[in-house]
DNA sequence: TTATCATTCAAACTCCCGCT
DNA sequence: AGCGGGAGTTTGAATGATAA
């Protein structure tokens, strides 16, 4: 039996309905919604789970958090905003009548938690336990004006109106053009929601110690805040004297730029890069300090101060908070970490961070999306720019890269506007693809991503100016206008196709990953959740020592401590329950285990052996054999090291995980802190 | 191309005071 | 009461940095 579970949160902290419905969003009418509250609920809960129900809640951030703060975990659900906001845009649901509905309370962005109260919640709320029901008081007080008036009834209400909501949003998906496309977003995208709140709870390790220590390395020892640690102030000074402004604040961009030009340098702004290019003595000294400020403000020692609690960081994370489905972070830049600072994010003692880099997504969803077989074919290896270059459209790959990258944002200009033609030349179909995108946004019309999820359109002043254009004002200026603007929704639009698309991948994979992890759940009850930390696409991943990852499908740092990167997210958690799994799937097991020694290493041993029988030729032949097999030993090790480069993350950390144990290691659980 | 973040700086606004 | 400062606060844009 199918059943889905609504759950409405109620007026107060952890109260909630439960109304059991069957798969097409009908209630029972024999099993009456259960209005429960507090422990009632955790238990409640975690019995129908059991049954594998899918969850329909307002917002997973708050429902799931809650649940997730007192220990229960769910497998499915179903985030009504989330969907609602994909139906409401999506062109295959646009003839629904949840597409024609006014907006209300299931629009827009969940109710935050107040702006001073989610600051606070985010820093210490994370591990403080209740999440209270904001979303529901908010509710409340807004349609009765008085929050302790019949909550009964208002619990009632609120129940039918999700219950009402939920049947709007399947009505949608079922009478959308592509239903399965549509369903299969829309569930990856709760899942998604899931994964958040799941990373969210868990936090991402993080080392104190080293991030102080890399601060004071480079900044001097910490101050008080609004005080220029002393590495800066040297810098200041250096800088103060070389341009002969002694009251200098090199903070005011509008003082330096002055001094520079009072100086004699002709610079027209105070960026990096234009800096670079002028010879004066005060360059090097800025440039530094520039970059060191940089470092302090933005994740210095109040950063950490206000984002690691205990051994961990605790970003915000956001799904569907990009219009493209990429996820967002609010506060704490967790999308936008440095490199410098990357050391600090060290798995505990007894666990793996790993590294999976969906290497050149974008670029390769393209050639799925437009079912470009020569591109695809071009991608085959690992590097897919590697592959550009040997189907000859390119000499390079570093212009491989560029051409790709500019196709994929529309640049017309440069060296990327240059390559363009040999590279639609090579690749017609995928060129054809993201040119028609661009196009159809040009004409102001909607565009999709492969599951479903559409662009947002222009707005009417847009369309208001494009049609005074048709028209053939006379105004020049105007016609410029509206030009430039149709171009530049064009270049969104053409974007969007792709990103869009790989944010549907990158949902698909993060749900597939996190229903695996779970499935892995050990025997040994100690261990009871994995780690995974799922980042970003493209180049650029991290490694140990700041490193960039580069080609290569999917791979891991080669010790204890990596980093996992995936879609355009951060930290994965998955907590599976102790009791819901058997030990290790041992397929998984073998795949990902460790290969026989080579037989390269085999007879070189066995040559070695065999020496003293040897003529001198003969025996400095077999030093170099073996000499030859150490070499390759090394690197049979090192890709050993790196299972992940093998293609099954799950696999290969059942593997991990199943040497800790059998080494004795000891494999702990993260520990989250409990709530009080 | 998408995002986030901190900082500076000027404009806009609020509030109080004294003067007419 | 009404007006015009001036001080203090708030807001929003610009700037320049980061990530992919």
């Amino acid at each position: 039996m199918d059943a889905v579970y609504v759950i409405i949160s109620g007026t107060t902290a952890g109260l909630a309905t439960l109304t059991s419905l069957d798969d097409s969003g009908v209630a029972d009418p024999d099993e009456p919604p259960q209005l429960l509250a507090g422990g009632d609920l955790v238990e409640a809960v975690e019995a129908l789970e059991l049954e594998n129900p899918r969850w329909v809640w307002a917002d997973t951030a708050t429902h799931y958090g809650w649940l997730l703060a007192r220990g229960v975990r769910v497998d499915r659900c179903h985030d009504l905003r989330l969907t609602r906001a994909i139906l409401r845009g999506s062109a295959l649901s646009a003839g629904s009548a949840l597409a024609a509905s006014p907006r209300g309370e299931w629009d827009g962005p969940a109710p935050s938690l107040g702006s001073d109260a989610s600051a606070s919640a985010s820093v210490d709320g994370q591990q403080s336990g209740p999440v209270p029901f904001e979303f529901d008081a908010s509710v409340a007080t807004r349609t009765t004006g008085d929050p302790g008036a019949d909550a009964a009834a208002e619990q009632e209400a609120l129940a039918e109106r999700t219950v009402a909501e939920l049947a709007l949003q399947l009505d949608a998906i079922r009478s959308a053009t592509e239903p399965n496309r549509l369903r299969l977003l829309v569930a990856a995208e709760s899942a998604g929601a899931l994964v958040a709140a799941e990373m969210s709870h868990a936090g991402l390790p993080w080392r104190e110690d080293l991030h102080d220590q890399l601060l004071t390395e480079l900044l001097g020892p910490r101050v008080a805040a609004g005080q220029r640690p002393a590495r800066l102030d040297e810098l200041a000074g250096a800088i103060r004297r070389a341009l002969d402004a002694p009251r200098l604040n090199p903070d005011s961009p509008q003082e330096l730029l002055r001094a520079l030009q009072g100086a004699g340098l002709g610079v027209t702004t105070t960026r990096s890069w234009e800096l670079k290019g002028v010879d004066h003595p005060v360059v090097a000294p800025l440039l530094e300090y520039k970059k060191l400020v940089r470092l302090l403000t933005a994740n210095g020692w109040s950063w950490m101060e206000s984002w690691v609690t205990d051994g961990r960081f605790f970003p915000d994370y956001v799904p569907g908070g990009v219009v493209s489905g990429r996820w967002a972070t609010r506060g704490g830049g967790a999308l936008q970490l440095p490199k410098q600072v990357r050391r600090a994010v060290t798995a505990d003692d007894g666990w793996s961070l790993v590294v999976a880099d969906a290497a050149q997504l974008e670029p390769r969803i393209l050639a799925g999306i437009s079912a470009d077989t020569v591109m695809a074919e071009a991608g085959r290896g690992t590097d897919l720019y590697a592959g550009i270059v040997s189907s000859g459209a390119v000499q390079t790959r570093a212009e491989a890269k560029v051409a790709m990258l500019g196709a994929m944002y529309g640049a017309t200009s440069g060296e990327s506007g240059r390559l363009l033609p040999r590279l639609a030349r090579a690749f017609p179909t995928a060129l054809a693809y993201v040119e028609n995108a661009a196009r159809a946004g040009e004409r102001g019309e909607a565009v999709t991503s492969r599951l479903g999820r559409s662009a947002p359109r222009p707005g009417e002043q847009w369309f208001e100016l494009q049609a005074a254009a048709r028209e053939g004002t006379p105004d020049e200026r105007l016609q410029q206008q509206a030009r430039r603007e149709a171009r530049d929704w064009g270049r969104f639009t053409r974007n969007f196709v792709v990103q869009a698309s790989a944010a549907d991948w990158a949902l698909c994979w993060l749900a597939d990953l996190r229903r695996r992890l779970a499935a892995l759940a050990p025997a040994d009850p100690d261990v009871d959740a994995l780690d995974v930390a799922a980042l970003h696409d493209g180049g650029g991943a991290l490694n140990d020592d700041g490193s960039a990852l580069d080609s290569g499908a999917v791979r891991a740092a080669p010790d204890d401590d990596a980093y996992a990167y995936g879609p355009r997210t951060a930290t994965a958690t998955a907590t599976p329950r102790p009791e819901s799994g058997d030990a290790l799937p041992s397929a998984a097991t073998a795949e990902a285990a460790a290969p026989a020694p080579t037989t390269a290493s085999a007879e070189a041993t066995a040559g070695a052996d065999g020496a003293a029988d040897l003529s001198p030729a003969d025996r400095e032949t077999a030093r170099i054999a073996a000499i030859e097999a150490e070499i390759a030993e090394r690197e049979r090790r090192k890709a050993a090291d790196s299972p992940f480069k093998a293609a099954d993350p799950v696999a290969a950390m059942a593997a991990r995980l199943a040497e800790l144990q059998s080494a004795g290691r000891s494999v702990r659980p993260i520990t989250t802190p409990t709530p009080s």
